[in-house]
DNA sequence: GTTGAGCGTT
């Protein structure tokens, strides 16, 4: 993986984790390290990457193990030019879990409410005019919708296999899950039958359809058998031999 | 050969 040899996350006890934004594609972490590695202890980076194909999809996590390192590396690599692109540091909102995230850091969340929990204004953790230049376009890439359906289906998909499919709530089924072919069908000709049914009620025997006239050129069996009639004369009643013979027609006529 | 908003893995 992205890691240093390491699988799965090393170690986020006390790690800040920096979300690294608008990365290039073929960027990888061993790039990313040395950069981010000179403003601070870097604990790890990771890259996100497709399970199927493998490509980056363009940012970066890089953990920090400081977080005034933290600070600075975003505060001087935010707006840097990296590989041709300039990248977005900033701190990570969620953690690897889907926890909540303080500062880069995980915080951890207690169990049991410690006395009275005072409600905190939710003010901004960044700094002012931070999410200034974190606004970003109205309108995304159709392509990324997909990677990232395809990523959660992928995930769903997982999860309904570790999960019991008894579990599965009925509805699932109607709005995602398909019928047969042949309930549908037959739900479909129930429909028609009911509509009209004079319509599709036609005899085998009979032949509503005439059969198309068959290529000439194409049955020698017709009744060419015996006789064998030239092309240029017989053939193209129309008269078309203008077109199977050369251009000139005045011209080849001498012969 | 492409793409470009976002939040993560054995």
């Amino acid at each position: 993986m992205s890691h240093f040899g390491r699988s799965g996350p090393p170690d986020i006890r006390d790690t800040y984790s920096l979300l690294v934004l608008n990365i290039s594609f073929r960027t990888t972490a061993d790039d990313l390290f040395p950069l981010f590695d000179r403003y601070g202890k870097v604990v790890d980076v990771f890259i996100p990457r497709d399970r199927r194909t493998g490509d980056s999809r363009g940012f970066a996590f890089v953990r920090y193990k400081y977080a005034d390192e933290a600070q600075k590396a975003v505060d001087k690599l935010d707006g840097r030019n990296v590989d041709g692109r300039n990248i977005m540091v900033q701190f990570a909102k969620y953690g690897p879990n889907a926890e909540p995230v303080h500062k880069g850091r995980i915080v951890e969340v207690l169990p049991r409410t410690r006395g009275r929990s005072r409600s905190r204004s939710p003010r901004p953790r960044y700094r002012d005019g931070y999410r200034d230049k974190v606004y970003r376009r109205r309108s995304r890439s159709r392509s990324r919708e997909r990677h990232e359906r395809d990523r959660y289906r992928e995930r769903e998909r997982d999860y309904r296999r570790r999960s019991r499919s008894r579990s599965l709530s009925p509805d699932y089924y109607r709005g995602h899950g398909r019928r047969s072919d042949g309930d549908r069908r037959r739900s479909r000709s129930r429909s028609f039958d009911s509509v009209s049914p004079d319509r599709h009620s036609y005899s085998p025997r009979r032949s509503p359809t005439p059969h198309r006239t068959p290529p000439r050129d194409k049955s020698p069996d017709k009744g060419n058998h015996g006789e064998r009639s030239p092309p240029s004369r017989s053939v193209s009643p129309r008269g078309r031999r203008a077109d199977s013979r050369s251009p000139s027609p005045h011209s080849s006529d001498q012969d």
